[in-house]
DNA sequence: CCGCCTCTATCACAGCTGTGATAATCTCGG
DNA sequence: CCGAGATTATCACAGCTGTGATAGAGGCGG
């Protein structure tokens, strides 16, 4: 098996990491087969070699993503908490909010991509299954943390956190005459605070 | 001034309005200038004639846009309301989150093609002015309302309102693995409910 | 050593894009 | 009626796209 550095799995990450920096930089629309190839060192003959076609190329970029962010958010993590111990009832909360919002630019590379793919499943049937996903996900993370900490009115609090998480991230991602203050984390802070009163 | 049916203007609405029809349909990507003839029915010469080049049609589909989502939501119409009226007070949040959320399909193009221009606006410069006004605009009326109806921690509450505005938007236009149960309206309404304690 | 399979590398092709340039046509004011 | 300006209509060009096809290079097992 011929390859310059390592296998073939190595290859093919080398060439996903390029198609994210492409799509965070400059847009999914313009990560193409020979500007992908370029930006990843690889050449365009060898990219298609490992994908098949653009189109499978996104497929496999959107499955990437999707593994990311359930790397982010584990459900097994959460534990139950006393129903008195407002503070890690609370906890509990903020903490899938912080496995969503990005802390650091590091983690909103993952955020960013991963709207350019939802956005684009609108149109694209190759990112329709990871958008899917996405969303369920969230959702049952959300709801079964929200059960956790005795939130009553589970489904419409379900929606209505959701809708929050989704709305901060596409004003992270795309920025639209917000002022910064409060920070999305503090929205997030004071909607949990008034789920779980204390 | 010649014009087959009407003058300078209709030509111009036309040529408008093929492009959020393309928008709708296939995205920002593909508003060509070539497929915007075809689905206006007008000359890819008088396109060009009337908007110059294809960023600037871009850029004067985007204020357009503006000028009708200003339309929807018309800051003026605002009257205050009695501290005691509690049903006053819920009804003006409600109408705010109303201008927004679409309730028929009608009203839904502009909001789904508000979404994609401010989408583009993180890559496209012609889209950003849109971007920066819808975003304030919205604040200020978001801000405005709360304030009429008497909701303290004025700050905070309108990123959260507005979040979640943008978030149930976004819900609606890219569909992901939503049930659709409770519907946006509703979790709209739970959340002005908590608002305005009755 | 040799055959086989993976990978690398190029070429060519049709199709699309925005745009510069140019000319024909139309409509109205004088 | 006729000239001027607005509008419509085509070409051509360079640049980009995905992809089919083909061939060379590299390493590994037999």
């Amino acid at each position: 098996m011929p390859n310059s550095t390592d296998g073939r799995d190595t290859a093919r990450l080398r060439i996903l990491d390029a198609v994210f920096r492409l799509v965070e930089r400059n847009g999914v629309a313009e990560a193409s087969l020979r500007k992908v190839a370029a930006e990843s060192g690889i050449n365009i003959g060898s990219v298609r070699h490992y994908f098949g076609s653009h189109e499978a190329l996104m497929a496999a970029a959107a499955t990437e993503i999707g593994a990311r962010m359930d790397r982010r958010a584990d459900p097994a993590s959460m534990r139950p908490v006393r129903p008195g111990d407002t503070a890690g009832r609370r906890a509990l909360l903020q903490q899938v909010a912080d496995s969503v919002l990005p802390a650091e630019p590091e983690g909103g590379t993952e955020l960013l991509v991963l709207g350019e793919f939802v956005a684009a499943a609108r149109i694209r049937p190759e990112f329709r299954p990871l958008a899917e996903r996405m969303g369920r996900d969230l959702r049952a993370l959300v709801r079964d943390a929200l059960r956790l900490a005795g939130v009553p009115d589970t489904e419409v609090q379900t929606e209505h956190f959701v809708g929050l998480l989704i709305g901060l991230s596409f004003e992270l991602v795309y920025p639209h005459g917000s002022t910064g203050s409060p920070a999305p984390r503090d929205v997030v802070r004071h909607h949990i605070a008034a789920l779980v009163p204390g």
